[in-house]
DNA sequence: TCATTTAGCTGACTTTAGTCAGGTAAATTT
DNA sequence: AAATTTACCTGACTAAAGTCAGCTAAATGA
């Protein structure tokens, strides 16, 4: 009845009335829509004035003046880039933040309003996520953490309670040896991955070492919304170049066939190979190995 | 981890820089974004000058000139307008039509480098489509149409699959009667609704009758991605009204209390009352009237 | 070391967007 | 019938955005 292009084309017509709409608020703080657009970029931490150009697609001349105006505005300072005095750095003066955070408020009120205007918010906010981490999939980076920080608590949580509700008991990271897996997965024993967006971390994976030749894949999981980019593809690749450089030579895992059907799947296609069971863990029901090291 | 004000404001970054490119893409016909807005909308059927600039905010003087420049160009003729020459309306010249059938041909490549760009797509889709339909609430409209109509076939179709799989079972639309239904739904006997966002339908409801005082209500369905927008609600309204028009004094209807759990609900909630099973029809369990005459 | 490249600044533009005070003709109100 | 309102146009602006050539200073490369 509708072609898929025209759902895209009427999606594309009603975000525009949105973001037309906090674009124009913007305005309201009385400075051109340039300008402003600068300042946030410096706000939010683009210090670098060649990033900030090549983000904003802004002209060397252009943005030299925007930066003018708003230096006499008192609201940012240049200072030469200390590692290469031809670039330039931007930085908010105290008048600025303060500035800047009004733009936030601007923002923030912006995005409650379009919650407000929504009963049902939570369908609404599981789509912005689908949309927002597939269209920003290119920005997303794994990067190395310590499994016991905030993020990488709030991944592997997510993790047990996934697991909790797929198997229907209680999966308790607690009983699943917590505290000794936490120390297992930090170097020089093991390792422990994040994927993140900006500052949202999306999902994880663990490699658990003893010191021996053998590691073991823990804890992978991937934002429900963010599934379907390849990013538990992209862990389980870090993940691996980890452990070869740790000086592992094996890697294991187990895993359930009925709570997690597409795991089993993707380490089959990943190069796995199934083997038997290694522990005693009641939950898992399949085992895989796979070298990593020739 | 992160707050629903910060995932909104995820989405909108993500979003703006897809909306940027589609505007940008735009400029490629090297007309300024301003006329090309003007001209889109002509030919999107905006024929009232007053329109357009209520739909663009644009002052009269500035749509004024970007409209003689457009005539300039060849691409739309004005008129005054026939009931009142105070106002003018703008029409595509042929080669208007040319032209705006090239903006059409980028908006489309857009999307469809947008859907090529993830796997998935559906998902995507369907996220979108939540988000439009949230979005552009306010102008879905509930319109009376023909049951025979491609529209109203497609609602009734869709109504027949998702009956069928939630019963797990084949719904026949023809074994339910379809060809006497449709009939019993054409005026003066009956009516039927349709929820109409521009030229796609999200929803349908029809009042059956049968020349008696009692009419039945049948087909009531909405798209799920429009859902808890109270198209159900705004559908039946409109259905009750015309039945009171076309001399009915009490409306009766059955449903499945597994496969539709929420429309009981919504039926008790909307005054109806539960009563006797009226019909042998094996599909449904529950039956309810409404009162709507005095 | 000297030519070349890179990053950014400045001056001198043009184009696009937006505003506002008149004006005309048609429609509406009084 | 006169006064008022409405819809649009035109001229005369201003402001914002964008372009481009030429410049300096720092870094890089032959």
């Amino acid at each position: 009845m509708i072609s898929d292009i025209n759902r895209v084309r009427q999606f594309n017509r009603a975000t525009a009335v949105e973001i037309g709409a906090l674009e124009e608020s913007f305005l309201s703080r009385g400075r051109p829509l340039g300008s402003a657009r600068v300042l946030n970029a410096i706000g939010h931490g683009m210090q670098n004035v060649a990033d900030i150009r090549k983000t904003l697609k802004l002209d060397t001349g252009l943005l030299s003046r925007l930066l003018r105006g708003l230096e006499g505005e008192g609201l940012i300072e240049t200072h030469p880039h200390p590692a290469d005095k031809r670039g330039r750095i931007a930085v908010l003066t105290s008048a600025g933040q303060t500035e800047f955070a009004l733009y936030e408020d601007l923002s923030d009120q912006r995005a409650t309003q379009i919650l407000a205007r929504h009963k049902n918010a939570q369908r609404l906010l599981d789509a912005m996520d689908i949309l927002a981490l597939a269209f920003a999939k290119d920005s997303i980076e794994i990067i190395e953490a310590d499994p016991t920080s905030d993020a990488s608590v709030y991944c592997m949580t997510s993790y047990a309670q996934e697991v909790s509700q797929r198997m229907k008991l209680e999966f308790d990271l607690a009983k699943s040896g917590a505290p000794d897996l936490d120390a297992g997965m930090k170097r020089p024993k093991g390792v422990f991955f994040l994927a993140m967006l900006e500052t949202r971390p999306l999902g994880c994976v663990g490699i658990k070492g003893d010191g021996s030749s053998t590691g073991e894949v823990k804890r992978l999981w991937t934002l429900p919304a963010a599934r379907g980019l390849g990013l538990a593809k992209n862990l389980m690749a870090a993940a691996e170049g980890a452990a070869l450089e740790l000086g592992m030579t094996h890697l294991r895992l187990d895993t359930n066939r009925a709570a997690l059907p597409e795991a089993a799947a993707m380490y089959q296609k990943a190069g796995w190979t199934e083997i038997d069971r290694f522990n005693d863990n009641p939950y898992p029901d399949m085992f895989f190995e796979k070298q990593i090291s020739l």
